[in-house]
DNA sequence: GCCGTTTTCGGCCCGACTGTTTTCAGTCG
């Protein structure tokens, strides 16, 4: 039995702590810039692990977490056995919790929180507001009236606006702003993309990036800060300007000439991570990159790039789609040729999780069939709530039934189309199902789904959903951490131990297309895929619209690395029903 | 503090914008 940590850490927490020693390492000027940067670094990639950071530590494998070295890992050591950190406490008794705070302040950095701190006596963001209001910032260096104006926005704004939205929120104020602005014609906006972490189809964005392409950005920029979106002008510039929309969200548009486009969208979209990666690699082919150019380190000579692919290209590499770039391993994979053939929306022969007005859906049986059909789906299935959720009116045997001969009668019309018959069966408190299993078993397909007690023990939460998945009539587990994106955050499930399970038993975990639950995630989809876990990419739609959704849990199946042949899905009718028969024997 | 198909020591991404500056530091992405 592997050693046990005092405290089951979990990767998020183990970052933050990094971060926050950063931060305390660079405010109290403990150690120069680059310990800084080292630190936040390994909090980034410790957040995106995809493995358990507990289990690592377990395995004696810290240090092979990119960004960890000796210091990093005996100080995660010391919280796994101690559930403390005396370097972090030190640091803490230091510099005044208040501190940090005021980091999260638009404009205020580690230079001016120290300055405030050392040269003022502020320690808080309180104190920092009453400094502002009668005049004292500006008594001190590089700081004027200006400058105590836009720090009382900041304050004022901080807590007003929410860190991160769902992509599902942010990306179709994308779509119309792009629009918008296209409005001014090819002359003037010869291309136009979205990008950042929307482009990359991150689950949440904390602002949305948009370029252009044009050799006139005056005009582009006039239209920008005027449309109808738009609450305020924080900066504008003559390639940059950014606004914030009423909904506080942030948007940076940049204007590239068009013979820089590749560069520039490749820089822009990112990640950072990815950025860094890439451009260490071109330092390696003697190329210094940037967003303007590729530029020979020693001629100096440019070589523009008005497209991505020339960017990559030039450095030795396949296009890399833009889901993949979070620097985990996709430019070792693009160098060695082993970039993964990812899954695409037009691969889904299907859906396999949707509900109808039998529970809590908007729309008939027959409705939902048709909108699947109209999409060139081969096969559907619907999946009611069962009873047992005590919120939605759901399915029992009799209804099942019912519900069964109006399958069978739709079925008789069409030649090209399978509708199949399911349920999303409730886990009950002791990880058993709301249904019997005689009823389970006539059924084409079984989702099991804990939607109730997520704020159970960890073990209690694991134990019921590994249950539900060992019961043979079961084929898939339901957006398997419950959690709502900026809403709710999810059960304390150890999805490592699910995911193993459901690896013996050969069984599926959903990939809930949901924008607000996109559940799994990226980062336990490549997990899955490692552990060689199928998944079914679902919509889990209460109306027909929400058939549109399965593009975002294509795209978040993408970020985790996942191929057609890994998704249930994507399989023909007669595949899929041999591989869903198959578990009813187990 | 981390890292290495040129390195176990000497590097570490880089440019736009702002405010307060007579040439630049700080912040941000």
């Amino acid at each position: 039995m592997a050693e046990q940590p005092v405290r089951p850490w979990t990767n998020a927490e183990i970052a933050d702590i990094m971060d926050r020693i950063g931060d305390l390492v660079e405010v109290s000027e403990k150690e120069g810039p680059f310990q800084v940067r080292a630190y936040h670094r390994a909090a980034d990639n410790i957040r995106h692990l995809d493995g358990d950071i507990v289990r690592i530590w377990q395995e004696g494998a810290l240090e092979d977490i990119p960004g960890v070295g000796k210091a990093i890992a005996k100080k995660i050591d010391e919280l796994m056995r101690t559930g403390h950190l005396r370097f972090l406490e030190e640091l803490e008794k230091e510099v005044p919790p208040g501190v940090l705070d005021m980091l999260g302040v638009p404009g205020i950095g580690p230079k001016r929180a120290r300055m405030f701190w050392k040269k003022l006596g502020i320690t808080s963001v309180e104190e920092l507001k009453k400094a502002a209001e009668s005049g004292k910032l500006r008594t001190l260096p590089g700081m004027g009236a200006k400058s105590e104006r836009k720090i009382l926005e900041g304050i004022a704004l901080l807590q007003s606006i929410p860190d991160r939205i769902p992509l599902g929120e942010a990306r179709p104020l994308a779509e119309r702003i792009i629009e918008e602005l296209e409005r001014l014609g090819p002359e003037i906006v010869e291309k136009i993309s979205l990008a950042g972490s929307a482009r990359r189809w991150r689950e949440t964005v904390g602002d949305l990036d948009i370029l252009v392409a044009s050799t006139n950005p005056q005009p582009v920029m006039d239209e920008f800060v005027s449309l109808p979106e738009v609450s305020e002008v924080m900066l504008k510039g003559e390639t940059k300007t950014s606004v914030r929309l009423h909904n506080g969200l942030q948007v940076d548009l940049r204007v590239l000439e068009p013979e820089r486009w590749g560069t520039g969208l490749q820089y822009f979209t990112g990640s950072r991570a990815h950025n860094i990666a890439l451009r260490n690699l071109a330092l390696e082919q003697g190329w210094s990159l940037s967003e303007y150019a590729l530029k020979r380190v020693d001629t100096g000579e440019e070589k523009l790039c008005s497209t991505e692919e020339e960017v990559y290209e030039t450095l030795g590499l396949p296009w890399i789609t833009p889901e993949l770039r979070e620097d985990r391993g996709e430019i070792k994979a693009a160098l060695e040729g082993s970039l993964p053939h990812l899954v695409d929306l037009s691969d889904l022969k299907g859906d396999l999780h949707s509900h109808t007005t039998w529970s809590d859906g908007s729309y008939s049986i027959e409705q939902m069939a048709e909108a699947a059909r109209d999409r060139g789906f081969s096969y559907h299935a619907i999946t009611d709530h069962s009873t047992g959720l005590g919120v939605v009116q759901g399915v029992d045997g009799d209804r099942l039934e019912a519900q069964r001969r109006i399958v069978d009668g739709l079925n008789k019309k069409w030649k090209d189309f399978r509708l199949l018959l399911g349920v999303e069966v409730e886990v009950m408190a002791d990880g058993s199902l709301a249904l019997p299993d005689e009823v389970l078993a006539r059924l084409d397909v079984v989702i099991a789904a804990v939607h109730s007690g997520l704020n159970q023990e960890r073990e209690t939460l694991t134990e019921r959903a590994i249950l539900a998945l060992r019961n043979p009539n079961v084929d898939i587990l339901a957006h398997p951490t419950g959690r709502l994106l900026g809403r709710r955050k999810g059960g304390n499930f150890d999805i490592e131990a699910i995911l193993q399970e459901a690896a013996r038993l050969g069984k599926a975990i959903e990939v809930n297309s949901s924008p607000w639950r996109l559940d799994l995630n990226d980062v336990f989809v490549r997990r899955a895929m490692e552990l060689g876990v199928k998944i079914s990419i679902n919509s889990d739609a209460h109306k027909v619209s929400g058939l549109d959704d399965l593009l975002y849990g294509v795209k978040t199946a993408r970020r985790g690395w996942a191929e057609p042949e890994n998704v249930i899905n994507t399989w023909p009718l007669e595949r899929l029903l041999d591989w869903l028969k198959r578990h009813d024997q187990t």
